[in-house]
RNA sequence: CGCGGGGUAGAGCAGUAGUAGCUCGCGAGGCCCAUAACCUCGAGGUCGCCGGUGCAAAUCCGGCCCCCGCAA
């Protein structure tokens, strides 16, 4: 039984992290997650699910700060003779130093077919961009982000009205089997890792609750990719009458618009409402006044009354 | 005690002291070849809960419950 120290924080690693636990050939000797924060409407003190399941099974949790320059985590983590380390959505870039301890090497698993796509939000970025395949990769980790050898690939076709909540469950759900045997099959020898083709390597950064903002002068095409991109996070809104609306569900509408339309004005046809954007209009379906319910627009449009107002 | 908004008819909202209203939905009828369109009439609310101050409270004061935005 191969010995495995664990890194994790976010949901996506949590199902392979369960694999991995019940699995007969490993045993994971510790798991390495963020500190616990405070969040919510009230700053309770909360940890992650994946520290929650570690709990349960009796295994070590290591909650760090920082890890660069910290010899305490450095001996811990020799005392533990790790054979592998998996790191799955973990969050702080770990020292090579590190990586360097196992005798079968550091291994991460990606939301993106890697040289593609690397960096923090792969998932987010591909919807945004419109990809067409997506797909996990296992790889070797080395000194850079998402830089090392590829030990195993596997494509899926990406839906055209997938949101980034449903891929990230979906990939991570795709990711157990592959994982549990890419880990198999490297520890007997049985794989070659492939160099990545740097040429092709494209970035995603961090996003942050501002990139939400919805510009109404882009494409129509672009503002429908980018609130399925970022639903659940972070989310897209707008502003109407300096209060903010959350835009949840949209659809591209094919009515033409006039030309005395402003971007992102709104109007209201039939019982739908339209928003105006560069070439057409977005058809919004679902959508939030701040202190408010989720309404559909149908409802939005009967309370409230918006036509003509503009979304800025 | 992190900051803030809100709980009014089935739905979404307006209404800061004096007999509770709008849009939609619902019911009945009408117009029409016909209709999700239009017209007429109608049903449906102890205004989140408890207490207080007023001649009078959805509206002011205090407490409680629930929902939500920001922030993380």
């Amino acid at each position: 039984m191969k010995k495995i120290l664990f890194f994790g924080t976010g949901e996506f690693g949590l199902k392979p992290l369960k694999a991995l636990i019940k699995s007969s050939n490993f045993k994971i000797v510790g798991v390495v997650t963020n500190p616990d924060k405070e969040v919510g409407r009230h700053q309770k003190l909360s940890f992650s699910p994946i520290k929650k399941i570690t709990l349960e099974n009796n295994i070590k949790v290591f909650q760090s700060q920082k890890l660069k320059d910290n010899s305490k985590f450095l001996k811990i983590v020799r005392n533990l003779k790790p054979d592998l380390i998996v790191v799955i959505a973990y969050g702080l870039i770990i020292p090579e130093e590190i990586l360097e301890i196992p005798k079968f090497r550091s291994i991460n698993v990606h939301a993106s077919l890697l040289p593609k796509f690397r960096g923090p939000s792969p998932v987010q970025f591909q919807i945004l961009k419109g990809e067409r395949k997506t797909g996990v990769t296992i790889m070797l980790m080395d000194k850079k982000i998402d830089h090392g050898p590829i030990l195993k690939q596997k494509k899926v076709t990406l839906s055209p009205s997938i949101t980034a909540g449903e891929l990230h469950d979906k990939l991570s759900e795709f990711s157990i089997e592959l994982l549990t045997e890419t880990l198999n099959q490297w520890v007997e020898g049985e794989i070659k890792p492939q160099v990545q083709d740097r040429s092709e390597a494209t970035y995603t950064k961090i996003l942050k609750r501002e990139d939400g903002h919805i510009n109404w002068s882009k494409k129509k095409i672009d503002i429908e990719r980018m609130v399925r991109a970022f639903d659940p996070w972070p989310g897209t809104f707008s502003f109407l009458n300096k209060k903010r609306l959350k835009i949840l569900k949209v659809k591209i509408s094919n009515h033409k618009a006039k030309k005395t339309c402003q971007n992102g004005q709104i109007v209201v046809f039939s019982d739908k409402m339209l928003v105006k954007c560069k070439d057409g209009f977005i058809e919004v379906l679902k959508l939030q006044m701040e202190g408010k319910k989720v309404v559909n627009a149908s409802e939005f449009i009967r309370g409230y009354n918006v036509n003509g107002s503009i979304l800025s």
